[in-house]
DNA sequence: CAATTTGTCGCTCAACATTTC
DNA sequence: AGAAATGTTGAGCGACAAATT
C-alpha cells in the first residue's frame, strides 16, 4: 500500500501527526485517552491495527504497542491478538455501586441491601456490650489480626460454612471490600492478572482497576466458571490468582455445585493460582457445601463478610488463609488499616456467641424465600443452579440497549435496576442482562409493585421471550 | 580492558553466567534478588557499574538497566546516576512498627502508645450512645463519606487546628493509616513519586512500597524539610506529591514554624504537587499555627487521626481535601472500605460534642509535658524547634552500629527503642539515631527506669557526646 | 571546568504467538 | 490445514543527563 494513500483509507482513529511530540509513546497514549474520554471514539470501536498506525505515523510498530499498553492498563481499550484492539465498553465510566439515598421516591432494586430491619438485634447487642466492665480493654492498639476471643468466634462461625481452620489462620477485617483491598495489595503486584467470571462484582472490578491489577474473564455455563476454560487461559497467560463467588455469584445468582468446585480447585492447584473465595453468601446455601478453599488448602484466602448475613453497618469481615500467606497478610493489615476496631468485632462476637446471629440469618432466609416467590410470579427462573434464596436476580434481555440510557428509562418509571454493563469484564457483551435486587425494597408490597412496573416496561419493549 | 580478564578484576557481584536463561533481564533480576535476600550481598554494597556487568555477561547495557529497575522497584537496590548502584540499607527487612504485646516484661519505648489510660472516658461515651434511641439508624450502608452529623463534628474539630473547610470537603475514615491507603490508591498511580523527609514514618514507607509508589527523600534542617532542596528535586524529577508531618514530625519531633510552612507551600504550588499533610499531632502545637494545607487550598489532603489525641481503638480519622479531589476520594472510599462504621464515628462525635475530647487532650498534654521533663533529666534536647510535648524523642548516636543488633542489645537490657534505620528512606544514613517513645511506659516511674537503663547502656558504648 | 564515569530513556528490530479466514 | 492478519515480547542501539574527579 502506498504510504500516501491513507487519506482515502478508512481508519477508525487518525491521531493528528502534528500534535505528536517526544516521547512519542506517551504522546500517542494521551491523544488516544483524550479521544476516548471525550467521546470521539465510542465504546467497542475497533482501532486500526498497530502496524497500520505505525505506518501512518511513520514510526515503529512497538512504539504503538507501548502506547496502547498504557491505555489498556487504564482500562480504556483492550487488545486481542489476531483480532485487533477495541475501545473498552466501560471506558471512563464509573460502574461502582453506591447507595445514593437522596429522598427515595423510587423503588430500589439496584443496590442489594441486606434486609437492614433486623438491625434491632444488633442495637441490642451493642447495648449489652456497653454494660460490660472490660469495655476499656477493647480500646487500644495491638493484635492487628484481632484479639483471640474474637478470632475464636470467627473460627466457630466459619465452621458453620465448612471452613475449618486454626485460629492463627483467621483475621478480622473491616468488611469484605476491605478484605479485597488487603489481599490485592498484600498478595499481588500491579500488573498481575486474576481470573474472574465474565460477570463479576463491580466494586471488585473497580478496585482491581485502581490497583492496576488486570482481570481476565473466564467463560462459564449454568454452573459458573468452566474449569476447561480456566485451564486453557492459564496455559497461555501467566495468571497469579482467581476470584470466585461460588455460593451465590453476584450478579448471576448461580451456586456452584460440589463437582464443579472440585474441578475448578484442580485447575487452581495445577496452575498454582492464589484463590480469593468470596463467600459472603454462604449462609444462603445448604449445609453440605464445602468451599472451594477446602480443596486447595495451601493457596486459598477465604473471605467472609457479615454485611449481608448479620449486619452491614458494623463493617466487620473475616478472612481465613493458608499458612503461606500469614506474614504477608499480617504486614498488609498493619500497613493498610492498623487493625479493625475491637469494639465492632466484639458486637459481632456477641451476636455469634448468643445465637442471635443464627436467628437473624434464619429470619433473613425466610424473607428471601418469600421475595423470590414474588419474583417468580413475574419472571421465570430457568437455571436450576441459581440460588433459590438469592438476594438478587439476573434477567436476560432479548434486545440490545444503550446501557446507561436503559437504566435511566427504567428510573423514569420510578424503579431502579442495574444493567449488566456494570458487571462485565472487558469485551463486549453478547447478551445484555439486568440485575434485580429483591431485598432492597422496604417490604413485599413495594417489591411487588416494583416488579410489576418493571414487567410492563419490558413488555412495552417487546421483551416477551424471557418473561 | 580485555574481555577475558574479569576473573582478576574485583567485581562485588558476579552473576553465574550458566544460570542465566531467557528472558535475560528477569533472570538477572532474580539472581540479584536471591543474592541480596540470602545475605550474599550486604546492605550498602556498591554493585558493579551496569556497563561492566553487561560486558562481563556479554549482553546489552540496557538489559542490565531493566533487570536493576525491577530490583529497584522492590526496594532491594537504589541507583544514583554518576555514582553507581547500591544494595538498599533495608533490603528485605520489615521496618513496620507493630505492637507485639507478648508478656511484656520489658519497658516499652519503641512503639508510640497514645496514653491509653484515658480510655475510661471513651468507654463512658460508648455507654451513653448505647442508650440512644437512634442507634439502629447508625447500622446501615449509605453515606460513604460519613453522615452529615459526624462530618459536622469533624468540621468543628478540624477548626480547632485552623483547618477550616466545608462539610463537603470532609470525610470520615478508618484512621490515619487507612487515610494513607485511601489517598495513595485514589490520587496516585504505581510508579508515581512522592517527596518525604529523609526520616519518615515507617508504616507510610512500607505502604508506599507495597503500592509501588516511590518515595524521594528531601534533606532538611532544624526546621524540617528544606524548600530549596524540594524545589531542586522537583526541577529534575517529576514528582506527583509530597507527604508532610509538620506539627511534630515522626520521628524527629520537629515542628515546622509558620515561615517554613509558607515557603514549603510556595514550592508545592509552583510544582503542582499533591500535598498529603499528616496532622495527627496538631493537638501538641500552639493554637496559632496554620496547617500547610491552608496555603495550598487547591491541592491539599489534610489527614487528621484521633488515635493519638483521643482514642486509638476506635479506628476513626478525618480527612479534609481540596474540591478537585472529591470525586476520586469518594470513589476510593467506596472501593476500599465501603465506609467507616458510623457507630465508631458516633462515639468520637459524642466525645467532641460533649467537650470530653478536649478534656482528654489537655490531660494528655499534662502527662506529655511531665514525661518530657523526665527525659531532659537524662538527655539534652538541642534543637529548640523540637516539640516540647512530643510523645517521642530523637537521639543522635555518636558511633555507628549494626542497626538490628543495636536494638537487640538494648532489648537485652530490658528496654525497647527503635533505631533510625526503620525511618530512613533510601541511601545510607550519615548519622544514626534512636527514637525513644515517652508515652508507652506505663507510668513516670517506669519511664524513669527505662531512660536510666538506656543512659547507662549508651555511656558504656562511649556515647557521652550527646548526653 | 572539562573529561570521564555511570545510570536513564525512547525508539527500533526481529522473532514469536494467537486468531481469523 | 495453511496463509494472512494482528498483537506480544525481549533485546539492542544510541542519545542524553547527572555525578564524580
Amino acid at each position: 500500500m502506498p504510504v500516501n494513500s491513507f487519506d482515502n483509507y478508512p481508519m477508525s482513529w487518525k491521531p493528528d501527526k502534528k500534535s505528536l511530540n517526544s516521547p512519542l509513546y506517551l504522546s500517542i497514549a494521551s491523544l488516544l485517552e483524550y479521544d476516548i474520554l471525550n467521546g470521539y471514539l465510542k465504546p467497542n470501536t475497533k482501532l486500526p491495527p498497530q502496524r497500520e498506525l505505525a505506518d501512518y505515523l511513520d514510526i515503529n510498530l512497538s512504539t504503538i504497542t507501548r502506547a496502547f499498553k498504557i491505555c489498556e492498563m487504564k482500562n480504556l481499550i483492550y487488545a486481542v491478538t489476531g483480532s485487533g484492539t477495541f475501545v473498552a465498553p466501560n471506558a471512563g465510566k464509573a460502574i461502582f455501586i453506591v447507595d445514593s439515598e437522596t429522598n427515595k421516591n423510587f423503588i430500589e432494586m439496584s443496590v442489594v441491601k441486606p434486609l437492614d430491619f433486623f438491625n434491632v438485634f444488633v442495637a441490642e447487642a451493642i447495648k449489652s456490650i456497653a454494660e460490660k466492665n472490660y469495655l476499656e480493654k477493647l480500646l487500644d492498639y495491638g493484635q492487628p489480626l484481632g484479639i483471640p476471643y474474637h478470632r475464636m468466634a470467627a473460627k466457630q462461625w466459619l465452621q458453620r460454612f465448612n471452613m475449618d481452620v486454626n485460629v492463627e489462620n483467621i483475621s478480622i477485617t473491616s468488611g469484605v471490600q476491605n478484605s479485597f483491598t488487603l489481599i490485592l495489595i498484600s498478595l499481588f503486584q500491579p500488573g498481575d492478572k486474576i481470573a474472574v467470571d465474565s460477570y463479576t462484582y463491580p466494586n471488585f472490578i473497580e478496585l482491581a482497576n485502581m490497583l492496576n491489577i488486570q482481570l481476565v474473564p473466564i467463560g462459564g455455563d449454568v454452573l459458573g466458571m468452566l474449569p476447561d476454560q480456566l485451564d486453557f487461559v492459564c496455559r497461555k497467560t501467566n495468571l497469579q490468582g482467581i476470584y470466585l463467588n461460588p455460593s451465590c455469584n453476584n450478579p448471576t445468582a448461580v451456586t456452584m455445585d460440589i463437582n464443579r468446585r472440585k474441578d475448578i480447585a484442580e485447575v487452581i492447584k495445577r496452575h498454582r493460582l492464589i484463590l480469593m473465595e468470596d463467600d459472603t453468601y454462604s449462609f444462603l446455601v445448604p449445609q453440605d457445601y464445602l468451599p472451594v478453599s477446602h480443596y486447595v488448602p495451601e493457596q486459598f484466602v477465604y473471605m467472609h463478610g457479615i454485611s449481608k448475613s448479620i449486619s452491614s453497618g458494623m463493617r466487620v469481615g473475616f478472612i481465613a488463609f493458608a499458612n503461606e500467606f500469614t506474614d504477608k497478610i499480617t504486614r498488609g493489615i498493619f500497613n493498610i488499616n492498623v487493625k479493625t476496631s475491637a469494639l465492632n468485632a466484639e458486637v459481632i462476637t456477641e451476636l455469634i456467641n448468643t445465637g442471635v446471629a443464627d436467628k437473624i440469618i434464619s429470619q433473613k432466609k425466610e424473607v428471601a424465600k418469600e421475595r423470590n416467590l414474588i419474583y417468580q410470579k413475574f419472571f421465570k427462573v430457568d437455571n436450576p443452579n441459581e440460588n433459590p434464596l438469592s438476594f438478587f436476580r439476573w434477567l436476560p434481555l432479548a434486545h440490545k440497549y444503550h446501557p446507561q440510557q436503559f437504566e435511566q428509562e427504567v428510573f423514569a418509571q420510578g424503579i431502579r435496576v442495574y444493567h449488566s454493563y456494570r458487571f462485565f469484564v472487558r469485551q463486549e457483551e453478547p447478551t445484555q442482562f439486568i440485575r434485580i435486587s429483591l431485598t432492597s425494597a422496604l417490604n413485599s408490597e413495594e417489591l411487588n409493585r416494583g416488579l410489576s412496573i418493571l414487567k410492563s416496561f419490558l413488555l412495552n419493549k417487546n421483551e416477551e421471550s424471557n418473561i
